[in-house]
DNA sequence: GAATTCATGTAACTTGTTACATGATTTA
DNA sequence: TAAATCATGTAACAAGTTACATGAATTC
């Protein structure tokens, strides 16, 4: 359910298409939420249904018209409801596959584990630059009105990032020395 | 498919029942990948379609029988074909509700914030205990011949999440701090 | 007396992914 | 000339969740 709220939320700031959506998730919240296109038009069709959106129509020539949604006052009941009501326990759920490779660590060639773990960290360098730049436009944003106060927020979220980010890069180069260094691990 | 070969690696230790491969899964690699029973149920039936595993059933009087399912050298080659073939990029996928609320934490009343907050880093500090005790079960697995190898790398996934819970406590501490100094932030 | 553990699963449902289709415009 | 951008989606499939069913033994 929480793609459907994620949404309203997004929309709730200004009304947008489905390709806006899938976008503004990206730049924003793509590294603790992510979808897929598809999975944006299905639920604004199901959010349209329950009549928690609406959309208008604008004709376009070349392209196919623009059908840009914006949250009803029911919409944004549901909304303030669901953002309260924090589950019991944290519903965190994290799908590794490079973790899960690393735990069975034993069957891969200790070289080709240091250099993906090499490729992971840079990776993660890269991921912090993004950050950065993130930061600069959330700093941005702060003259818009409509979303200024939101930024206080949005910089929570992003120093979760950059500090995973970080950890993430001190612990690969703590594996790639662990790794270097041991005698009897392959 | 990584279900499958996580699956796969870890009967690859030891013939399991669908149950064990559950508890085992929870004990070792929850933080970064987890199943409910139902489908490791499944996907060890897609497992034995493909012969990459087979099962002996093994009769109870008072409880359903036991199905307990080894790996196959076709399992065996799949597994180790698998594991050494990284994804060109990461593929870590987070579905984080608290952070998706705290991302739109403007329409949430800051002292229920900071009461979550607080929850949450609870939370961290149970799951780090837990990390703890985990790691204390490792050191007494280097008894055992069959897996004293691995644990070298099931210390490093610990690790990843050791710091993962330390960085998200720190992280929960600054967040508190700075909801109570905001002047205009609710 | 109620909940948990052990042990199997099925069925229905929701969520997420991938591939396909259209087609002009712009950028590399 | 190929790929990316804009903008809509549908269809098929894969993966994950929840509820249900059985039932003795054990723990709280």
């Amino acid at each position: 359910m929480s793609l459907q709220y994620a949404i309203l939320g997004i929309i709730n700031y200004m009304p947008q298409t489905g390709y806006d959506i899938k976008q503004t998730m990206d730049r924003a919240i793509n590294f603790f939420w992510s979808a897929q296109l598809s999975q944006i038009y299905r639920e604004l069709g199901a959010l349209e249904k329950k009549a928690y959106v609406v959309c208008t129509v604008e004709k376009q020539e070349t392209r196919p018209d623009k059908k840009i949604y914006s949250i009803t006052d029911v919409g944004k009941t549901a909304f303030k409801e669901w953002i309260v009501k924090f589950p019991e326990k944290n519903t965190t759920q994290i799908k590794d596959e490079f973790l899960v490779r690393l735990f069975f660590g034993n069957a891969i060639p200790k070289e080709e584990l240091i250099f993906q773990l090499k490729k992971f960290k840079k990776e993660k360098e890269e991921e912090l630059r993004m950050f950065d730049h993130s930061e600069e436009q959330i700093k941005a944003m702060k003259n818009n009105e409509i979303v200024a106060k939101d930024t206080f927020y949005w910089n929570l979220t992003l120093k979760r990032g950059i500090s995973d980010s970080k950890v993430s890069i001190e612990w690969a180069d703590e594996c790639i020395e662990m790794l270097e260094n041991c005698k009897d691990c392959n």
